[in-house]
DNA sequence: GTGAAAGCGCTAACAA
DNA sequence: TTGTTAGCGCTTTCAC
């Protein structure tokens, strides 16, 4: 069986060295264009260039992590939903770890999987991965410090740290804050609070900024509500808040439950915004459309992961250098139809 | 520098011959330990085990790679969008990917990108898969016959075919048709048709399904709006379509457009389901909760992924042995408040 | 600027 | 059932 025609009869790919051959140069210079390296003069690197094309040459990656030890590949653990939230952020990783020249790895944890994310580290490690983005995550964190790469926390508060653990937050505390003030500047005398599970860094984040946002002006934090993310359980939390003449504004931590949340409020008889004014999160593509239409928050979630994995990159490639702070956005509170001023002050 | 101290002082990963040497083997049965092959004494093969606990040895993928010319991944070609269907597929594949023992690697497209899905899978070729899932096509397909390696088409009609191709329809048609009778039996004298952009072969394969419904009771198919998928294209058709009142019935290709659509048609004074009737395609989370509830189709992406990454994972392991086909799955048609017979005949 | 040699950590083929 | 030998296609190191 010749090289050219094993595996089946397939053809076996051309190498590097078919390339320096038909260029006329050696192998190691055809490894220099690849890799861009300095100290090829035009005239050689063209040849190398046409060469390559005529035969088709495309570089073996396993061949190179395995000479070099760097895979060029960043693997990221998410949470296996397909919720919008964390569905956008994993596209916009992708754009960034693409834009980056690199290859990405994916990795669901189920929440309740019992291998959890300390098991897809160790799937992504043994995969091979430069570098690891945990995408909202939701246990405790643990472990994450002694990966021994560098590793991007999307999502997280900025507990988390260590050498090589960079954390971006989303700032969704800044945004939860926003939303609740804009009840409040409304003029009503509370906000309810229907959270995301609080396993999740996210809703806790959210919670927290809700919280901030009373407390700085002085109001008592009523009882929290908690549910799953979904529209069933935001329904759940509206058949619980209805009948409660006080609540007249409620901050829901996701646009999912902030609709089943209007649909129960609507069906216990109370209107919205009439009687109880609703936002929430995220800015679902479905926001505007609904009735009524939703005031909610946007993420930026482009921006997040690329300047995230910006610092990834700058982890990975150059460990020596201290890592850049991040600064924090702007936040985006998009006012339409579902909230309005308490009835009273009509 | 010695072995155990390259790299910047990280110690080195221990590799299959440290193992050997604990365990005292030769390096060779530590890989036959480690690729569960037969042949190995259950004693001999615990002490490699526990050696190779003892050092935290992990498997090198590249290398393994590299001597295999098996990189046990596969990748997929994705369209970049958070869209509940795409995003869902995707989730059901990883899961699909990560049962079958393989790592998945994502690359996105998007619409319009100028380098396309041929783009996509180059990338994914030099980074190193076994297999492709194309998820959601757009472009013609073109090309995908010439890649050199198995190609799963998950909701492309089964146009495509070529020797190492396999296409998984997600019956998109069978269920654009069942939602479309649903209308007719209601007693709707036609059905109208809110598409996603034909560019999509899912989107075609919904159309399809709404046609032939249709023609096959002898009703002529109405004008088709083309939205692109967002509930604001949705809303654009329902600001088209409300004016006539010979529309009493409308099938949308997904749910956001439906959403979109009904509150166009509710704003110009035409009630859901009472003046017209609106059928969504997805059951995406908030549909239930919308208002009126939406009734919809919901298609089955665990099962399509499963049995088509099982028929992929098949062409990679035994290239030689035929495909088996697939059956078709059963409809689920889900209905809810937004339809209902038409107001003459009530 | 360019090239030669050595080896990355594993599996394939064959031997014992 | 286990071991030996020879690569896989690159990058690294060092020589020219």
């Amino acid at each position: 069986m010749t090289r050219a025609m094993r595996r089946n009869g397939v053809p076996a790919a051309p190498r590097s060295a078919d390339v320096a051959r038909l260029a006329g140069v050696s192998q190691k210079t055809v490894s220099r264009v690849f890799n861009d390296e300095q100290y090829v003069s035009a005239g050689v690197r063209q040849r190398v260039l046409d060469a390559a094309d005529a035969l088709g040459y495309r570089l073996n990656h396993a061949a190179r992590a395995l000479a070099s030890g760097r895979t060029r590949s960043i693997g990221v653990v998410t949470l296996g939903t397909a919720l919008y939230g964390p569905a956008s952020l994993l596209m916009s990783v992708e754009r960034a770890v693409r834009a980056a020249g690199y290859g990405l790895r994916v990795v669901n944890t189920m929440e309740g999987d019992p291998a959890g994310v300390a098991g897809a580290i160790d799937s992504l490690l043994e995969q091979g991965v430069d570098g690891i983005v945990i995408s909202e995550p939701i246990d405790e964190g643990a472990g994450v410090s002694r990966v021994g790469m560098p590793v991007l926390v999307l999502g997280a508060p900025p507990a988390i740290t260590a050498p090589r653990v960079v954390t971006t937050g989303v700032s969704a505390g800044l945004l939860a804050r926003a939303a609740t003030e804009h009840l409040l500047e409304l003029g009503h005398a509370t906000v309810h609070h229907v959270a995301g599970p609080q396993r999740w860094f996210s809703a806790k984040d959210r919670l927290d900024g809700w919280r901030t946002a009373l407390t700085d002006r002085g109001r008592p934090a009523p009882a929290v509500v908690e549910g799953d993310w979904s529209a069933s359980s935001g329904y759940a939390a509206g058949r619980e808040l209805a009948p409660d003449p006080d609540v007249t504004a409620v901050f829901a931590a996701n646009d999912d439950m902030a609709i089943g949340l209007i649909r129960a409020l609507t069906e216990a008889g109370r209107r919205v915004p009439g009687d109880v004014s609703v936002v929430g999160f995220d800015d679902i593509p479905v926001a505007a459309y609904v009735t009524p239409p939703l005031t909610t928050v946007r993420q930026p979630f482009d921006a997040v992961a690329s300047e995230g994995l910006a610092l990834l990159v700058h982890a990975i490639e150059k460990p020596e250098v201290e890592l850049p702070l991040l600064a924090d956005r702007p936040v985006e509170l998009i006012v339409r139809a579902s909230t309005a001023p308490p009835r009273a002050q009509k």
